[in-house]
DNA sequence: TGTGACAATGTTGTATACGATTATGTTTCA
DNA sequence: TGAAACATAATCGTATACAACATTGTCACA
């Protein structure tokens, strides 16, 4: 069986209830460094056994992230890590694209000093966790930064949407990332960090803009593969 | 009791399982069709006993509904339709500023003769739930005209968050509708609807960018009443 | 009469049990 | 030997039961 528990003392001090929340953030953690890999299967006694809470929470938990679609649910077969197709990726990046630049500029709009202080030291983690050698959090981290943008412009609602778009492209990464590019983009936070810390908006949001463009370059989108990697089919080739 | 049985016959045919998502649509459309107040109570006993399920399958309804905001769950206190915040409002109607128009491009771009026909005939529904005075039934369908739109655009994503965003924009308008606007805006999509039959992307973006900014500000967002109405504590004044 | 504690009631949170459906393994017959 | 049919096991969907929590009503006491 594959390892959920992740070191972490798992919170038991604040829990009353919450336990199907605690369930979905663990399952939701574990998806987002790429330990669940897509297509999984998260069978509901097996999760309850992990977490020691019985199915009726793990099943609430599945369908919160069945409704982000980070899983999906087969009825009368069980919960899967969800499988983005090609498709589906391009529509989550053609939707940050609409949302995330002009959230950028809200953000350069109302960012505070300790909002720019919060960011540099997100950054200087996410340098840590590449040179320690965890992608995985890494790529936590990066999805992390751009909630933040979104938090700071002080728009709830969209932050919600990109929230989930950034978990579905942790996903399309897992899937779709060709190794190519190395540094793992993160000059562009750099970069949006000053435009930021400057306020000034217009360059946050075209600075966003071509970051965004410049990770989905930076995955492999062509239709190959385009149907569902419920491949045992793939392998007839 | 409130009637939530609202004549149709339920759908008995297709039912195997899928209660909970029956029970779901059934609550957000008595909603939609504001016959469902905000702030109404939705006891778990109570919805079961309506719709002949148990706990469980309410719960699961409840649940999703809360994702979508439609209802608020408080803790061991039960489950409530939302009253959104002139905050939250305003913020739907940024969100739907910022995806609306240019999906209506898209859809221009890629509209049938076949969406054409649909679209007219819907309006015309629109229109003839005004004429026999069922606002609400006349309300969602204006709903589900945008959401339309987004199918046509062929962006199923952003389609998901346009619904979202539409069924939270029936709660604000049951809370914050101003009576004075008494055309209900249907112009609006009749022009819309000839833009799209014309392949005027430019139109279409420009159209809908209006038209939501008309909607906005048919509505009283004046920051009194801002906290929620869980105002008993209203009435100290 | 007003305030605080306590009991009663009702509702939710979670666990467990049972029927239904799907997947798997074995057997049998052509 | 191969395929279809059946039996078996595993898993999910739903209902019900019980415990935990919140609310409300009552009573005692200052």
């Amino acid at each position: 069986m594959m390892d959920l528990s992740n070191g972490r003392p798992a919170g038991k001090e604040a829990v009353k209830d919450a336990a199907s929340e605690r369930v979905m953030a663990e399952l939701a953690l574990a998806i987002h460094e790429h330990r669940l890999q897509p297509g999984a299967k998260l069978s509901e006694d097996e999760v309850g056994a992990v977490y020691g809470v019985s199915r009726t929470v793990v099943r609430a938990a599945l369908q919160q992230l069945a409704h982000d679609r980070l899983v999906e649910l087969r009825r009368n077969r069980g919960a899967y890590v969800a499988q983005p197709s090609v498709r589906e990726a391009r529509e989550v990046f053609e939707a940050r694209a609409l949302l995330e630049p002009r959230t950028a500029r809200s953000a350069a709009e109302r960012v505070t000093e300790a909002d720019i202080t919060a960011l540099r030291r997100h950054i200087e983690d996410e340098h840590a966790a590449l040179d320690m050698g965890e992608p995985g959090r890494a790529l936590h981290l990066s999805g992390l930064f751009h909630i933040e943008i979104a938090r700071i412009a002080q728009q709830d609602t969209i932050e919600d949407f990109i929230r989930q778009l950034i978990a579905r492209s942790s996903l399309i990464i897992a899937l779709y990332w060709q190794r190519r590019t190395a540094l793992c983009e993160s000059h562009a936070h750099d970069a949006l960090l000053n435009a930021l810390a400057s306020g000034n908006g217009d360059l946050a949001e075209e600075l966003m803009k071509s970051h965004l463009l410049d990770l989905v370059s930076s995955l492999d989108l062509r239709n190959v593969n385009s149907a569902p990697r419920t491949l045992q089919e793939a392998l007839g080739g």
